[in-house]
RNA sequence: GCGCUCGUAGCUCAGCUGGAUAGAGCACUAGCCUCCGAAGCUAGGGGUCGCGCGUUCAAAUCGCGCCGAGCGCGCCA
């Protein structure tokens, strides 16, 4: 019997064979055959439309050419790799070719499921390849929002979903601890303590407002005494004081949601050894870093961007692109071929430019993905909550945590295309009740938790259990479906797109609930119970493994 | 003005590289626990897939043009 993790590969090749010795086809245009899941499992448990793609190159009505296919397929099935595993195959118009599997394939998936148990679905998709996810890297400049939450849900659960799929997975930060925006805080703490020693002092211009500079202030002149104030270099220890300040609020915050880095990059370290430097130095002798007006130019317009960028002002300051250029060459060459950026939706302009500069270097803007996480609106009910970050009155992503706790939140980012805006219901996502779809799934894990804890007492054991039993409707749909589990991995490992693992672990919740229905365990005849206790034991696992893989957790009860 | 994202049921959204009667949850209606967790299951009503043209055997899906919503367009980051 064919391994399941080979079946449609083979399939594939096994049909693309036979559509080539078809008369009429012409070898050097290979007809790519197409396989899908069909909608509706009444048309086989697979699906190809082949035969009505050939139609007009064939000339022929695509069921005569469906019913061809078939017959080969028919003829051949038995000698090749695949007997065995297909039932039967049938042609249905306009021109499907649909294939049921077989009872013993599908138990077969069964075995496998429980075999590796939380290795299950992992693939070797990534080839072992380094791949980086960096995500967040929101400045600290202050408590994360609600936006850098969907950030960090979507980062970490990406980054699972690259390594289950066969990559090397780092997850790394982007500290920037430089630049315009750190100064202001620096400058904004500085006022903070100015205004607790009773002087007038106003925060300036695009300042930092928030509550937390205040709390901020006070420990700062606790620690160093009220003379700190007076410093001539008061303004830079101020800053440095309340970056280290931050970064530690942030990575606690961090931790408590299930995210942890592999790294922290800060911004400040490509000064050292003069990389920085010596990257802008690369790109002028590669041509693409030009003199004009006395600034120097990124010519990104010749890759593709609307405008060339100044990289260096006229007043030889640098802008934030020379960094990220420079900080971009550190991730090849640190050997990374797959490299994912998370960023906010005011940044895609940038998607561009960050691409054009990776190729002025000369490296391959194809491995780099940048995606755009749209922000979400958060809701009560049918009350919006405004949110605006620079005038310190937002909601933070630790309020959101007390609120609806870290389950909930990470479930409820990944329920929605990232590219897409999302209503975040508080009222819905509190909710410990049927409509609130995180624990529509968490439900299913812990009922089967306590299904086999009850089996267990009626002595009943999976461990000699035959899946050749589990022919009803429900069963069958189980089986197929944690067949397709490792697709799902691939799929989202190409794509990019979490929302396809938790739509399948809604539907995988859905096919047990339906089952535990229809079928049950404890007081059946103890050969199908057996089984189907077996069944319930590798639902758990794939349910499990889907869950570790978004950051949410599968309770035994609840 | 240019660019990006989006427009599918009353509401929130799926629909993967075009495929067989357009799906799910919520809400609404009617059922199912002397029986392994009812945080569950079953059935029902509800849609000109924003509009138009085009490509195709086949378009919610691809292309073009409108209409509408959101966001971005600094020698800020």
């Amino acid at each position: 019997m064919i391994a399941p993790s080979e079946f449609e590969s083979t399939l594939r090749q096994f049909i693309t064979g036979i559509v080539m010795a078809l008369p009429g086809i012409d070898s050097a245009e290979p007809p790519v055959v197409a396989l899908e899941s069909p909608r509706s499992r009444a048309h086989g448990d697979m699906a190809c439309s082949s035969a009505m793609q050939l139609a007009s190159r064939l000339r022929k009505p695509p069921v005569q050419i469906a019913q061809q296919i078939a017959a080969q397929i028919q003829a051949l099935l038995p000698a090749s790799a695949l007997a065995g595993a297909i039932a039967s195959v049938e042609v249905k118009p306009p021109g499907f070719i649909n294939f049921f599997l077989s009872q013993e394939f599908l138990a077969s998936v069964l075995q496998e499921v429980l075999k590796r148990g939380s290795d299950y679905g992992r693939i070797q998709y990534g080839q072992g390849k380094k791949a980086m996810v960096e995500f967040v890297s929101a400045n600290p400049t202050g408590p994360l929002s609600v936006a850098h939450g969907r950030q960090a849900a979507v980062g970490d659960a990406l980054a699972s979903i690259l390594d289950f799929a066969g990559y090397k997975v780092d997850r790394e930060y982007y500290l920037n601890d430089e630049g315009t925006q750190i100064e202001l805080l620096g400058s904004s703490l500085l006022v903070r303590a100015q205004q607790q020693l009773g002087r007038s002092a106003e925060i300036p211009e695009n300042g930092y407002k928030g509550d937390y500079l205040i709390v901020a202030a006070k420990k700062w002149l606790e620690q160093n005494g009220e003379a700190i104030a007076d410093d001539p270099d008061a303004q830079k220890k101020a800053k440095a004081f309340i970056v280290k300040e931050l970064i530690e609020v942030i990575r606690g915050e961090l931790e408590r949601f299930g995210v942890r880095f592999n790294r922290w990059y800060p911004q400040s370290s490509l000064d050292e050894k003069e990389y920085l430097k010596e990257t802008l130095e690369l790109l002028k002798k590669r041509g693409d870093l030009f003199e004009q007006e006395g600034a120097w130019w990124l010519r990104s317009t010749a890759y593709g961007d609307d405008k060339d960028r100044v990289v260096i002002r006229s007043d030889g300051r640098l802008t934030y692109i020379a960094a990220d250029i420079a900080y971009h060459r550190t991730k090849y060459e640190r050997g990374y071929q797959r490299l994912v950026n998370l960023l906010g939706p005011d940044h895609h302009g940038y998607i561009v430019r960050l691409k054009a500069s990776v190729q002025a270097m000369g490296f391959d803007a194809s491995w780099l993905n940048v995606l755009i996480v749209q922000l979400c609106t958060l809701k009560r009910g049918s009350e919006l909550i405004p949110m605006s970050t620079r005038e310190g009155k937002f909601t933070t992503l630790t309020e959101l945590m007390d609120e609806v706790g870290v389950d909930a939140a990470r479930f409820f980012f990944l329920l929605r295309k990232i590219d897409a805006h999302l209503e975040f219901d508080l009222e819905l996502a509190k909710k410990h009740t049927l409509d609130n779809p995180v624990y529509y799934i968490q439900y299913a894990h812990a009922r089967i938790s306590r299904i086999a804890e009850n089996a267990a007492q009626e002595k009943i054991s999976a461990d000699q259990a035959d899946p050749a039993l589990l022919k009803s409707p429900e069963e069958r749909l189980l089986l197929e479906l944690m067949r397709n589990f490792p697709n799902i991995i691939e799929l989202t490992a190409r794509t990019l797109e979490t929302y396809a693992v938790v739509a399948y672990l809604q539907e995988l919740a859905a096919a047990f609930h339906k089952f535990y229905d229809a079928h049950r365990i404890i007081g059946s005849e103890p050969a199908v119970a057996a089984a189907r206790l077996q069944l319930c034991v590798g639902v758990k696992t794939v349910l499990g493994n889907g869950l570790r893989l978004l950051g949410v957790s599968a309770p035994e009860k609840m």
